[in-house]
This record gives structure tokens, sequence and C-alpha cells, in this order.
RNA sequence: GGAGAGGUUCCCGAGUGGUCAAAGGGAACAGACUGUAAAUCUGUCGUCAGUCGACUUCGGAGGUUCAAAUCCUCCCCUCUCCA
């Protein structure tokens, strides 16, 4: 394959290569000395759930694998003691040690259903970053101005709207570009919100003589809302571990608007592919049906074709037709005669009695398809019962 | 170090002694409708109780008062300006 091969490859679903010509050139030497490129991410193990939008990067980083290049994941041991602050306007609590390692096993786990573990490099700040001394530091933040930060405009707009800002914070895209320098990256990848650390890490390099990396930014994946980038602290994501059902679901309830961004971005759709989509989308044809198709796409990335034929059943028995799952969780009753209230909290449907009581007044809690109208039901348990609460929770009694 | 502003229910944000469990918006949940867990409309949205009411909540700890998110004292945190 030549590299003007692999360029286009490269750049499929990537918003920006800065700087383009270093690519190139790059790629070139790459295929000359057949020596691989080395391809960094940084994760801030902040959490362990990851969502889809994380993995556009992710996917990314697995095409140049595939390309033979070798994939360096930075685990942000010390980065994650801080946050990003990026798009960010509130300081984000810090955390312990032992919950940041825990987390970045649980993320490699998740990242290796797409990685190639023989081509995959993982490097924990720890490393480069727990040996450092004062005087370090102070080096490598004299390398940075104020100017330059706050011509960011995280920084900038956090300041200019008075709102808290940390100096750790600011520390946080040097620490990032220092991670460049320890591995000697080739590339690093990122959303587009990444560019200024992405580019400190550039600045950073040069000051070391070391060759500087280029940045291959990916669009930002919006969240199921529609609105604001795919988040957890926005609850408008579809996470890695989320069940098939619930991942066909969540696709099902973004915009309209959003399914060709959720075909580029979050399938593994070929270009042909997508532009067949578009196409139908232009002649008129309803959303939903495309909606199901890559919601049924999306599902099958994850845990297969079968189990998104099922999610997507599962989904249109549950709403097009309205009827009731075939599987749900079982609950055990000993008791002949139960409150309804009681058993929606004791049963976990409900979280407080008022919350049941709220649910059964607005009509949303129905016994074997019958609607139950008054909190003081008390309803007879009967093997095989179906209660259901809302549109989504179901239990199926069971008598013992 | 000095001067000032501010910390309110999941989030934003009103509220300056009783009529405040606290406006408004967002999120969330439910119902109706539908083309979908879209959109729209309606309702709910501290806990317990049930329809009177009780209890907990407005950065923290005390205090004043018949009565406090609202007043006072101390403390913690954030921001602005000055040095």
């Amino acid at each position: 394959m030549t590299f003007e091969q692999e360029l286009k490859i490269i750049s499929k679903n990537v918003e920006e290569i800065i700087p383009l010509d270093e690519l190139k050139a790059k790629l070139a030497s790459s295929a000359k000395t057949g020596k691989p490129l080395r391809i960094k991410y940084g994760i801030d193990p902040t959490g362990f759930d990851i969502h889809i939008g994380h993995l556009v990067p992710i996917r990314k980083m697995r095409e140049f694998q595939d390309l033979g290049h070798t994939g360096v994941i930075i685990i942000g041991d010390f980065t994650a003691q801080i946050g990003d602050p990026t798009g960010r306007d509130e300081s984000r609590p810090p955390l312990s040690h032992e919950q940041i390692i825990s987390n970045s096993e649980k993320y490699m786990e998740q990242l290796f259903s797409i990685l190639l573990p023989e081509q995959t490099e993982v490097r924990y700040q720890t490393e480069w970053f727990g040996k450092m001394t004062l005087a370090d530091v102070l080096r490598l933040m004299g390398k940075f101005t104020l100017a330059q930060f706050m011509a960011h405009d995280t920084f900038r707009s956090r300041y200019e709207q008075g709102l808290s800002l940390g100096m750790h914070e600011l520390m946080y895209p040097l620490l990032q570009a220092y991670d460049s320098v320890a591995v000697e990256s080739d590339v690093e990848l990122g959303a587009t919100e990444q560019k200024f650390n992405i580019l400190c890490g550039r600045d950073m390099q040069r000051y070391y003589d070391l060759p500087q990396q280029v940045a291959v930014l990916s669009p930002i994946l919006l969240g199921t809302d529609g609105v604001n980038k795919m988040g957890k602290s926005l609850n408008n994501y579809i996470a890695v571990f989320d069940t098939p059902a619930d991942k066909f679901g969540k696709v099902m309830s973004i915009p309209d608007g959003l399914i060709m961004n959720y075909y580029s971005y979050a399938t593994t759709c070929c270009e042909e592919e997508l532009a067949e989509v578009k196409a139908k989308l232009e002649s008129g044809i309803n959303p939903m049906i495309l909606k199901k198709a890559l919601a049924s796409e999306i599902v099958k990335l994850y845990h297969g074709e079968d189990e998104a034929a099922k999610a997507q059943a599962g989904f249109e028995s549950l709403f097009s037709k309205k009827e009731i799952p075939d599987e749900m969780p079982e609950y055990e009753l000993s008791e002949n005669q139960i409150g309804i209230v009681q058993l929606l909290v004791q049963s976990g449907l409900c979280s407080t009695n008022g919350e049941a009581k709220r649910l059964i007044q607005g009509g949303g809690v129905s016994l074997d398809g019958e609607k139950i109208t008054s909190f003081d039901t008390s309803i007879t348990v009967a093997e095989g019962s179906v209660l259901r609460a809302g549109k989504r929770k179901f239990i199926k009694i069971k008598k013992i």
C-alpha cells in the first residue's frame, strides 16, 4: 500500500490534521524505513464506563494499527487527578489513586475490544511524572506563558466569567504535552476539543528537540440529546457497557438530524454505505427506518448480529406494538397479598413510596395489563403476573 | 493584607422575617398522541403520611425571634478590584 492510500484511510472521518504535510512526510518515511509510527492517545480514567464517543479516536487508532503502526495508550493517572478542564466550566473533584488504577483496568478491557493488543503499548504517566522533582516541574512550566493559555477558550471564558480556575488545571495541558515527549509520539489522536492540548504537545516536543507530533483530530460525537457533546455528566451517552436493548433504545432516541453524524462516526460503515444512507435520508424516507438500521448497526458492532436482531425485535414489540417483553427480571414473593406501593418499592421499581404513588397517580403502573388506579390497591400475588412501572420497567412475579 | 460580591432543592437561577418544600427554565419520570425512548401537549418532580398534616432541606456551626433561606456572630469556599 502506498502512503497516499494510507493517508486516505487516515483522513476519513477526520476533522483536521495539523499539519498535513508533516503527516505525509512521516508516513512516507515510515514506509521507507519500515519503522512504525507511534500513535498516541491519552485517557483519563476518571470513570470506567466508556461511551461510544470516546471510541471515535480509538477506532482511528485501530486503523493506524491495521496499517502496521503502534498504538500508545497513555493512562493519565496524574492528569486524572486534575481532570481535563477543556470544555468545562467547573473544576472536577480529584480521585484517589487506587480508584484511578481500578478504573483504568476496566477501561483497557473495553478498549481491547477494538485495539490490537500486540500492537498496543500501555503506559502510565507515573512512569515519568512519578520521578519528577519540583525543579523539573518548574522548568516544564517555564516553557509556556500565561498569555498562551489565556488564548485558549476554556481558560479565557472560565476566567472572564469569573469562575474558579485552579492553578493545577493550567498544568493539565502541560502534562499531556509532556506525555508526548516521554513516549516520543509521532501522532496524537483526539477529538477537536483537544486541539490546544495536542498542539501544546508539539511545542513541548520542540523544546525537547524531538520530532513534533501531528494532531489528528476527530469530530466530536454529539450526545443523544443532539445538542451537547456526548458525555457522562449530561447523561446523554451510549456506554460500551450498556445492554444491547439500551443501546438500541438510546440510538432510537437521538433526534432525526443526528442520523448521518452517528452513521459516520459511530459505525464502521464504508463510504458507499454512507452515501446510500444519505441518499435514502434525502429521499424523504421515514427516518425511523434508518434509525433502526443505525441502531442495529451500532449494537452489532459491540454485541454481534444476533444480539442486534434481538434488540431490534425487543424494541419493536415493546414500543411499536406495545407488547410486553419476553424476558424480564423475576421478583420473588412469599406473601399472598401485598400493597402495590410496597411491592413497587421493595422490588426496586421505584425508589421511594412517594415516587410509587405518583407513578400510580400518573397512570404508569399496571398489573397484567390492567392499569392500577389507586395506590391503596392491594394485590393478590399470583405466579407469573407481570408488573409494569412506566414504559420500560417490568418484573415478573415468582411466588415462593 | 484591604475593599466589595456571592455560595439556594439533580443543574441553572429567583427569593431578603411569616402567604416558602421555596418562582422560572433545563434535565428526569409518567400520560396522551405519533413515525421512534424524535417532536408536541399535559401532569409529576424532598421524605413520610395520605388527601388536614408531620418531618428534613437553602455552604458549616451557633444565636436572635412566637416565626429565619431571609437578621446577628464565627468559620469554610468562590469571584472581582486594590496592594
